[in-house]
DNA sequence: CTTGACACCGAACAGGTGTTCATATTATAA
DNA sequence: TTATAATATGAACACCTGTTCGGTGTCAAG
């Protein structure tokens, strides 16, 4: 039988391993010191604990110290070997043509949450996402049933694409938003179309529109 | 204020469930009654436990019962609740206004791909994304710079958007497609627009557009 | 008002859980 | 062989952890 070099795992704690990754994809969480004990037929915690540290100290699994089944398994950690990474995003109540867009305590019910890749959407904290009623806000080339993903924001930037609440029309719509002179120029996105100009006292600013999807069927 | 209906979560469990996404995917294993109370301000470990029972009552999560960390929550198990897993999509070359869309061998490339998850797009194999170049298909509210996933697809059924090469005028476009007699009626998603009719002959099916992604930034 | 369901609190308990220690056994190198 | 490190053992310990229990307050139905 051939030497054993310093960084080959012993049959024991490959056992381990195996046991913890097993474990981990059928109940979700890591095993304790025992449990491990019991499963590679280990009857003194302290060799657990003693080859758990071994394991770690070779990289395999990391170990939350003094920590109930405070294991992870190094290839599990998302930060490292090339996951993408995903934003949830909750899905607040849908725009309605005709009533502003309530965010904030609304946005309570939702387990409803879509999830993004990060390379679509850079990671935000508190974005979320709305599902349009309605066909009134065509002329943002935003239609019924599409999905817009917004940041909260009160004031808008010249060149931002925005969600507004017009109160002397009473009507919420997304448009490219400009100041001009002394009003605000809501610019559509579709260009074949013209943009209107009102009044700043008239326009609420709900949020910045960062991301449409449409699902066609 | 309304009353609140039998499906609604409370603020303070939306607060635990939440807590225990983050703290899972932040450690990689399930927090304490302890350390759960402790994020979400609640001094005694029994209301914990009472609302954690609560929330496996309303399906949110899976308990162990008397077991340290033994939560799991159900939409991170794989064989229940339709997990959510995500679809990676290549990106193929952009769709150029006045040349058809090249696939098939040419997506093999691949670096670029977008990732989906599986409740925005049902999973599929063959699938591809198009990033829009030009606003040649502003009729369809897609946009320069807007990605298309698509399914290829030779022939189209009455009412399915695809996109369609008319050899005739050299250009591409995503249009409803409908039979009409013995020509094709190609309808922009737009409905302030026209629609325009072909000949047969002249319409290649390149694929079924299922979902469209815009990023305003 | 009374009742019961619901949400919450604080304290205490029993068992779970990682750690430590003294010691024994085995492997590797001199 | 002998020495040194690595590995294994079992018991004891201190803290962690989920549960239980008596009690408080609120709200809607009877």
């Amino acid at each position: 039988m051939p030497r054993k070099k310093k960084k080959t795992l012993t049959k024991r704690q490959k056992a381990i391993l195996d046991f913890i990754r097993s474990f981990l994809t059928e109940n979700g969480f890591p095993p304790t010191v025992r449990e491990i004990g019991e499963a590679v037929s280990i009857s003194s915690t302290s060799v657990v604990s003693y080859n758990l540290n071994r394991l770690v100290e070779r990289g395999h699994l990391l170990r939350e110290k003094e920590l109930s089944r405070g294991l992870r398994l190094t290839s599990d950690i998302p930060s490292l070997s090339s996951r993408v990474g995903f934003t949830r995003i909750p899905m607040a109540g849908p725009i309605v043509a005709g009533e502003p867009v309530e965010i904030g305590e609304s946005v309570f019910d939702e387990e409803d949450a879509i999830e993004l890749s990060n390379d679509l959407l850079a990671h935000h904290d508190d974005l979320f996402a709305l599902k349009v009623r309605g066909d009134s806000m065509i002329d943002a080339m935003v239609s019924d049933g599409d999905i817009v993903v917004m940041r909260p924001q009160k004031e808008a930037r010249d060149g931002e694409m925005i969600a507004a609440w017009l109160t002397d029309r009473d009507e919420t719509t997304l448009k490219y938003f400009y100041h001009e002179g002394g009003r605000i120029r809501l610019q559509p996105a579709n260009p074949t179309m013209d943009p209107i100009f009102v009044d700043p006292s008239v326009v609420q600013v709900q949020g910045k529109v960062l991301l449409v999807v449409r699902q066609i069927n």
